[in-house]
DNA sequence: TTAAAAATACCCCCTTATGGGTATGTTTTA
DNA sequence: TAAAACATACCCATAAGGGGGTATTTTTAA
């Protein structure tokens, strides 16, 4: 018997799953839960092999939450399920010890192609991400992310509207600083337009690593 | 026999309606698709007695869709789908003729009685949704939107990220009249920010009436 | 312990956005 | 038809974003 946790916020995906798994007779899930921290305490409690975790969750996401639960149980294989196929989204999770990952706009039965792939030592990613971003992750996998931990601070002050002045004044540090950043940002990511580096903050807003 | 037709591009979601419909047995799916436009097609051919959409989707959204499926098939029931509970794309789905509106947080047993509180005449809204916005939509119906026809379209192409500049090349007006139309609009609608006129674009994009 | 990376802060210059004003036709509508 | 609303276009000014530098100090990693 495979037992699995599973924690979605959206129900609806949520009693998809469900009831997809609900038809194979060996799968058993353990609980279901709707936040990281519920999900912390229910693998602490149940220990399943195949936990099923979407990324933006309350309170804890899912990306921390595997942290965590990888740490205390890396048995326990763990696949994210997102809405996004954001890049940075995929190496968080596979640096926080995700062992695949999920896209929603996937079909309901890749679940179980990853659920066997992965109980089998593998990883599985939904074919419509883009590996080679995982390759390089991979060859430099000590290297964080593209941008600094600077940059991802003021880039979440971006994503709240928040001007260079108003930046710098929460920071301590000289606009002429926040602008510098703004702009090593904006060279780095190969942005332009006006609006780019807010539509950029904006679109991972709930990407950052903690 | 209850025919239904489902629209939404997240295939996990499409995917969980499906196997929730399939083990009803007076339920009949007449099609999936997973944009505005194959919808409309799917509906013209089929004519089901309820249509399921999600509001954001490639090419045609859900609301434009609806719009134009309640004109040539009055009688043809459209409940709209969504990931949030935006005020404003309640009140757009409820505008253009659809019966119910269900969030995708809410479990997927709610879709039943949805579908019957539709088919039954009344109109079904999640439980999540603040109710009040759409009194309020209908006491004041016959008044018009805030902006004037200039400025809706001047805000369009702001929420596309362009400058005035770039709104003017497009609309062969002088830049400076760009220019006023963005004041205008800022004052109209209480704005204060360098974001905030862009936010509020894009939070209308959806939104506009045609 | 050095070399590299990051954070800090400034320079120049230009475009863009916004806040305020005025003015002049054109459309609507009462 | 006359008043109100709209669209157009300019003036002034300031704040802000961004492209391109350079330089110093602090942190991090090899």
């Amino acid at each position: 018997m495979i037992t699995i946790a599973i924690a979605e916020d959206h129900l609806s995906v949520m009693d998809g799953i469900e009831l997809l798994l609900r038809y194979e007779d060996n799968f058993e899930i353990v609980g279901t839960v709707t936040n990281g921290e519920d999900l912390i305490e229910l693998v602490t409690k149940k220990q399943p092999r195949i936990v099923l975790t979407d990324i933006r969750m309350p309170r804890i996401d899912g990306i921390a939450a595997t942290k965590i639960i990888k740490k205390r149980f890396p048995h326990v294989k763990v696949i994210a399920l997102s809405m996004f196929d954001q890049e940075n989204a995929i190496k968080e999770m596979k640096n926080a010890g995700a062992s695949g990952y999920l896209i929603k706009h996937s079909p309901l039965k890749e679940i179980l192609n990853a659920i066997s792939v992965v109980l089998d030592g593998k990883e599985y990613y939904d074919a419509a991400i883009d590996l080679s971003i995982l390759d390089n992750d991979n060859n430099t996998q000590q290297k964080k992310s593209l941008l600094t931990k600077s940059e991802k601070a003021i880039l979440r002050l971006i994503a709240q509207g928040k001007t260079s002045s108003e930046i710098a004044a929460e920071r301590f540090t000289a606009v002429s600083t926040v602008e510098k950043h703004r702009k090593n940002m904006i060279k780095k990511l190969g942005l332009e337009g006006r609006t780019a580096l807010y539509d950029y903050a904006k679109s991972k807003q709930y990407n950052f690593d903690l």
